[in-house]
DNA sequence: TTGAAAGCGCTAACAA
DNA sequence: TTGTTAGCGCTTTCAA
């Protein structure tokens, strides 16, 4: 039993196949008669049409392809699942690809995409080489970049306001009474952590707060084992800070380990925010007061500077704004 | 600046465009000569061969399709990239659908990608509807059901061997001194958990154990929520069982909420265990003991009974063993 | 070893 | 309103 064609429906209704196609396109160009018939005999005939064919004609294949540097990562996850639900809503369909931060595998998937000409791609970079990596490659298909290690100029991106989300946390804080806290986490390999740091030190100043920095100077990723050694390293000499933000949620979860390993309680001793707003930061036991980076808001940005690409000629950024979430880790002093 | 065919490759080398097939394809019927001259006039213009019109000729497109309940879950996200990552080995793309848990969403996906003319799809189901639901689709695409709401039969389906995992983890309570146990979050609705509490029945008869349900009468979602009010439920009416054994990591985590919001000490007044071993179960404050369902493996089964199906002339399934991870929810008494 | 040509299933002019 | 036909970019016979 082979697939059933539109040729093979075309045949059974008794009309040129273009008169099927015309039916199932929805074109005016055809009797309401016809093409209820047709119709109908599509459905009898369990015909469902072929949209690779559909594609080769139409030049698009409304698929959108999606690089990512992990699916497993909550952040990523999260907003992988965000941009499905908008690709949905607009009819196309997502190739995910894991590009398990690996710039060199980053570079074949990305190439792959080119070749299964998908509409856009949508990447979610595996490191701070990823755009001039990816824009060497010359293509007409459009491409954003999404949340992190975003590039100067020249590309489309859509990230959070990264210096806004720090003076969000940093105003929570001082609201709180807070007066000295410590940034951990800085990290220079990323323009992300950058813009955070930044935002710190602008917000202290502006609102009169003393800061202290302990970087990861590790060029790995922002780990919880990062958190965790680098809290532990200013448990053992502390300078009087009363609250440690961190560059992400999931150094923050670091630091709570480090915190209940060397009995600082959390926030009794010391409060703790996080970055990101990553699932687990809403959990029992963990809860932890975090700046939240809107997956939804960035998936339905990401899609409209992709498929509003060709209308813009100077490639541009959106960017969005962040939200405090408060739970439990933090207490006024 | 239009994409670069076969043909403009054909023209610059002067050769046929079927040639240029031949060396593209790494046939035989070609000279060495000439197909380095040609492959490296492709590298130089940048041609990047097209897949749809490839896939319209050969009749595969080399993309699995996935329809997931979720793609945020972290049980799924994980399972999903171990899809990933075996299908790229194997030359192949994903397709990720989500289904949100919505059985009609669910039908809508599987068939965009039957029509997608993909070679295989992957379902994780969103109810215990869902075989009978897609298996009513006349198609000649292997398909196969990973994980959850297994059928009884005439599909191809990969899962833990749920009643193992059961044992398992009853044998580790036991073995800890354990002598009469909470089952909780028992639900009639899905395979899946009817195994696991047989299992658990069974386990228990066998080693001389007492077990008390509580039962997941809410036909909705093994959640958090559930296991805390379950667990409550419990807390208000003892029984005097040393442990709780929850048919989900979610309900686990949901039940150590309660126990923290109750007073009780996890694990000095009762033990705690899980199913399912998702990521957050290992975070710092959680650390729940739990039955792995290992991903990759599954992911590897999966797509060997998709790949092979046409060999296999009789349906068949793939019982995946399940490993104990302890961590420091459970102590011994 | 190479070229010519048919055709994959569909859409979109152009004709009728 | 409907039919005819020319492709879309590629692979794969069949001839040369």
């Amino acid at each position: 039993m082979d697939k059933v064609t539109i040729k093979d429906i075309a045949k059974v209704a008794d009309v040129s196949y273009a008169t099927v196609s015309r039916a199932l396109s929805g074109s005016s160009e055809i009797g309401e008669a016809t093409r209820e018939r047709i119709l109908r005999i599509c459905d009898e005939m369990n015909y469902i049409p072929d949209s690779v064919a559909r594609s080769m004609v139409k030049k698009r294949t409304n698929i959108l392809g999606v690089v990512t540097a992990s699916i497993n990562n909550p952040f990523m996850s999260e907003l992988i699942e965000a941009i499905e639900i908008t690709a949905r809503e607009n009819g196309y369909n997502l190739m995910v690809c894991n590009s398990a931060y690996d710039l060199e595998l980053e570079k074949r998937q990305f190439s792959l995409l080119l070749g299964r000409r998908v509409d856009g791609i949508i990447v979610i970079p595996a490191g701070k080489e990823t755009v001039a990596n990816l824009s060497s490659y010359s293509t007409d298909i459009p491409v954003v970049y999404v949340s992190e290690n975003i590039p100067d100029a020249g590309q489309f991106f859509v990230a959070i306001d990264n210096a806004a989300g720090a003076k969000l946390a940093v105003s929570y804080l001082q609201s709180l009474g807070h007066r000295k806290i410590l940034y951990l986490g800085r990290r220079e390999g990323s323009l992300t952590h950058r813009l955070r740091a930044e935002g710190v030190v602008a917000a202290c100043r502006e609102l009169g707060m003393e800061v202290v920095f302990k970087d990861n100077d590790n060029d790995g990723k922002s780990s919880m084992e990062a958190g965790c050694r680098l809290a532990k390293e200013y448990f053992r000499s502390p300078e009087g800070c009363t609250a440690i933000f961190c560059a992400t949620d999931a150094l923050a979860l670091g630091a709570m380990q480090a915190a209940d390993e060397d009995g600082v309680r959390i926030p009794e001793d010391i409060s703790l925010m996080g970055f990101d707003n990553i699932s687990f930061t809403a959990l029992p036991r963990i809860g932890i007061t975090t700046i939240e980076q809107p997956q939804l808001e960035m998936a339905r940005a990401a899609f409209e500077l992709i498929t509003r690409s060709s209308e813009e000629e100077n490639r541009q950024s959106i960017s969005i704004e962040p939200r405090l979430v408060v739970r439990t880790s933090c207490r006024s002093v």
